[in-house]
RNA sequence: GGGCACGUAGAUCAGCGGAAGAUCGCUGCUUUCGCAAAGCAGAGGUCGGGGGUUCAAAUCCCCCCGUGUCCA
């Protein structure tokens, strides 16, 4: 990067110089006659015990001071996004305030909800988890302050100089640093393609904040100038704090009394731990993410196990939903929501310790079982053994030696060697930001006027071409819905050309015909929708938003919706839960949806400023993951669900029609799918479902309100008629054995060995019962010949100690082809099609005889 | 999303190529006024489902389903 670019006015107006840092070799800029960077590892922390401003502030006070400050300048303060990315599909989490306006604002498709803004936003870095408690300055979650603008050709807000002079402004007259102390690191940011200028700010070894300025697209070895240029700042909150007061961690300034509580039980390391994953597990939970065993889930889970195996080694400490009611307490003051619905979050976290101590109890029986047979064999348990179980158990190392009466060593790199066990897994191609092969519209074509928002039963219109490629036509104006939040596209006709599918790519809607389309640009065309399919769609996704409301009315405000699909011929909701749906509750649901339905609420679809949407409504709105803009769509089921949504609905509840619920499954831990239809479609599903039942009992000779009977009783009958044929033919070969032992032709005694041999016509499973039954006692040697479809089979059974049926049936096996072998006291062996069994019988009773003679 | 482990009697599990087992629970009998307990006898299994390899599969291989767990 081109050192003009940090050559900033501001700097040169205060009197700056640029120097060089003996360390890393860096540029910064600075006021103060430092010939360091001023940023770690390059100079050691000199703040401890010297805090860099005028005087020490809490956590609230230093966030009010730094939103305040920018408020007075002209930024518009935003309340917190979710602390889960559901609207990215390449993160799980918001890992920085940027992220919030990722990737529509950013990239110019949708104009930001203020300009310039100031926000906190709360993120997580899990990165960084290992170095909680331990560097002293590590928080699974921060809040990051932030300043953002987004600047177009036609629209500059402000740049990389004013930036500069606020951030600078902020440090020297809000807060009273030094100026001398503060320096400017020169820095490259890179990032989705993107790159642009950057400067570290640091001050007596700690850096308290980052401005990026996202400036050039990469192409190829050029750059290329974004059209729309962004400042990306960031200030942890934490940091600010820490360095106000000087303390010797970041832990004790950012949760005071808090931190001291837990010290009085706990070291510093894991007191730390708790409460700041305390912090973290509250968003987390409250912004909807259940503990499960992936995706996000994970990550909670992650933070809750470790949590309580802490906890679990101090009897006397406070229980793990008391330490999170108590950082609650203290993050409300300045977030409510977290603050809010307690009970249903401590049930979430019960329902998570339950399962962790069932895991661990689990777990500990296959360690002493483990333990017992390697005593047995002489062996030890390993290393090895440690990394299985904690990888496939999910047994920490020092639980599993806790139950160890001879443990190993736990490997100072256990963590590394689990990594390591993990190395060669499959990519996780998560990056999808799918196009599909839609063609690109070329600039200049004018943007699609959407219509369906303006009234949803419309499905005839007059509009013009704008653009068209192949099958695909871009209209000035249309009805037509596209693909979009988990809405399936409206079909129909545009003239005499079926439309076989709608997307959205960018600002226009596009139609794809199911041929190539004739028109020229200009053309006037005749738009219908297919009515009857709109309508569905419409009762599908009026019925998802009313089994939302009552998933989360019944089953608690931890339901966060996870996904859904809504198709003509059926809908779904994935919804977040720790626990499979009870058939109480799913009763209770369908009959709420059912009632919202007859109560024939309005549902009014209306543009509303995020700013009061929020307000009214607050982050439950985001049920679909956040929408960008600055105005939302709201739609709102009066008195009973809230959400923003692009889809199409009906304008009162009676419209949906009856629900019917299809099923439940549990499609993932954590997360639970309801299937459902409404409307026709409900009926017809409901008549496919009755004939269904008619036609079952019609062939099972029952009323239907019998068929469980009636299929209990086939069931019986069944089972029945397998026992006595297994009774029978028990009962035969006991006849058979009886006749065998009696019959002189088919019994000798040699010494004190019977032998009993005999052809007959079984198959191999009922010449090996039979053997059993003529060898119940000992001295017995059974030598059976059988055959079936060709292929003779021979069954040796031994109980006399010096006669191996093996050896027997290895004696016999040339004589007949065949293949086969067993133990001393079983053996079977199948010959060639029509060799000669009879040879063979003979052969293995010579044997017989000379083995039990001997 | 990926890796690993697991799925055998009502429950907990053993067996890991050659004739399906143990413990607890259950049923009956003996003993007892009764209970607990003990002894004896017995019932209870498509070894998660489907393919394949083999003379032979609970056991080896592949696919699917379910559960647990670790990692992103």
């Amino acid at each position: 990067m081109d050192s003009a670019e940090y050559d900033l006015p501001f700097f040169h107006r205060e009197g700056f110089h640029r120097r060089t840092c003996v360390v890393c070799g860096h540029a910064f800029w600075t006021l103060g006659d430092h010939d360091r960077c001023q940023e770690a590892p390059c100079q050691d922390y000199g703040f401890i015990g010297r805090p860099i401003f005028h005087r020490p502030y809490a956590l609230a006070e230093m966030r009010e001071t730094f939103l305040g400050f920018f408020e007075r300048r002209g930024h518009t303060r935003l309340r917190r996004y979710p602390t889960v990315a559901r609207w990215r599909n390449d993160v799980f989490f918001t890992q920085a305030s940027i992220y919030d306006f990722q990737p529509w604002v950013t990239s110019g498709a949708v104009p930001p909800p203020a300009n310039p803004l100031t926000i906190s936003q709360p993120v997580l870095r899990f990165i960084d988890l290992e170095e909680v408690g331990r560097s002293g300055r590590h928080f699974t979650l921060f809040e990051m302050m932030a300043h953002h603008a987004f600047n177009r050709p036609d629209h500059e807000v402000y740049f990389k100089d004013r930036t500069t002079e606020l951030c600078h402004e902020l440090l020297v007259h809000e807060l009273g640093a030094d100026p001398k102390l503060i320096t400017y690191k020169e820095e490259v940011w890179e990032g989705g393609g993107n790159l642009g200028p950057s400067l570290s700010v640091s001050a007596r070894g700690l850096e308290v904040a980052t401005l990026v300025f996202m400036e050039y697209v990469r192409d190829g070895d050029r750059l290329k100038p974004m059209p729309l240029t962004v400042v990306d700042t960031g200030y942890g909150l934490e940091r600010f704090v820490w360095a106000s007061q000087g303390t010797k961690s970041a832990y004790e300034a950012v949760f005071a009394s808090e931190y001291e509580e837990l010290r009085r039980t706990f070291p510093p390391r894991e007191a730390a731990i708790l409460i700041d994953h305390a912090r973290a597990l509250n968003f987390l939970l409250t912004d909807g993410v259940v503990p499960s065993n992936s995706k996000e889930g994970y990550f909670a889970r992650l933070l809750l196990r470790r949590s309580q195996r802490i906890l679990a080694k101090a009897p006397e400490a406070p229980t793990l939903t008391a330490i999170l009611d108590r950082a609650a307490r203290e993050i409300a003051q300045h977030f409510p929501e977290v603050g809010a619905h307690r009970d249903d979050l401590h049930e979430v976290v019960q329902a998570e310790i339950e399962r962790y101590d069932e895991a661990i109890g689990r777990a500990r029986q296959t360690i002493h079982r483990a333990e017992e047979r390697a005593s047995a064999t002489g062996t030890a348990i390993t290393e090895e053994n440690l990394l299985e179980w904690y990888d496939s158990l999910g047994v920490p190392p020092e639980v599993a030696v806790e139950e160890l009466a001879h443990p190993p060593r736990i490997p100072d790199d256990f963590y590394a060697r689990v990594a390591a066990r993990h190395e060669n897994e499959g990519p996780t191609s998560d990056y999808a930001e799918k196009t599909e092969g839609l063609p690109e519209v070329p600039v200049g074509i004018p943007s699609t006027e959407v219509l369906y928002y303006l009234d949803p039963y419309t499905v005839a219109f007059d509009a013009h071409v704008v653009w068209s490629e192949g099958p695909f036509v871009a209209l000035d104006r249309t009805f037509f819905y596209p693909t979009g939040g988990g809405q399936v596209t409206d079909r129909g006709h545009l003239g005499d050309l079926e439309v076989v599918e709608v997307e959205r790519q960018g600002p226009y809607v596009l139609h794809r015909l199911e041929r190539a389309a004739p028109w020229r640009v200009g053309d006037r065309v005749r738009g219908r929708v297919d009515p009857v399919r709109r309508t569905q769609l419409m009762q599908h996704h009026t019925a998802t938003h009313l089994m939302n409301g009552a998933l989360r009315e019944i089953l608690g405000p931890h339901v966060w919706q996870a996904g859904a699909y809504k198709s003509p011929e059926a809908a779904r909701i994935d919804v977040t839960h720790y626990r499979p749906l009870s058939k109480e509750e799913l009763r209770r649901i369908d009959r709420r949806v059912n009632q919202i339905v007859r109560e024939d609420r309005p549902v009014k679809s209306y543009f509303e400023s995020r700013v009061e949407a929020e307000r009214r409504f607050g982050f439950r709105l985001y049920q679909g993951g956040a929408v960008p803009g600055r105005e939302l769509r709201i739609v709102e089921v009066e008195g009973f669900d809230v959400e923003a949504c692009g889809g199409t609905h009906c304008t009162h509840t009676s419209e949906v029609g009856a629900i019917a619920i299809l099923g439940v499954e549990r499609i993932q831990d954590g997360v639970v799918r309801l299937s459902y239809a409404s409307g026709e479609r409900a009926l017809e599903i409901r008549e496919e479902h009755e004939e269904i039942l008619r036609e079952a009992a019609r062939r099972l000779g029952v009323p239907v309100a019998r068929l469980p009977d009636g299929i209990d009783r086939l069931l019986g009958e069944i089972e029945e008629g397998r026992k006595r044929r297994k009774d029978r033919l028990k009962e035969d070969l006991g006849v058979t054995a009886e006749r065998l032992l009696h019959d002189p032709a088919s019994t000798e005694t040699v010494g004190s060995v019977t032998i009993i041999a005999a052809r007959l016509d079984l198959d191999r499973a009922e010449l090996m019962e039979l053997s059993r039954l003529l060898s119940k006692e000992a001295g017995r040697v059974v030598l059976l010949a059988g055959e079936r479809e060709g292929r003779g089979t021979l069954f040796i059974g031994s109980t006399a100690p010096g006669v191996s049926a093996q050896s027997v049936i290895d004696a016999a096996k040339p004589l007949f082809g065949g293949k086969g072998g067993g133990n001393v006291a079983a053996a079977t062996a199948v010959g060639e099609p029509g060799a000669p069994l009879l040879a063979a019988l003979e052969a293995a009773r010579t044997h017989a005889r000379g083995a039990a003679g001997a």
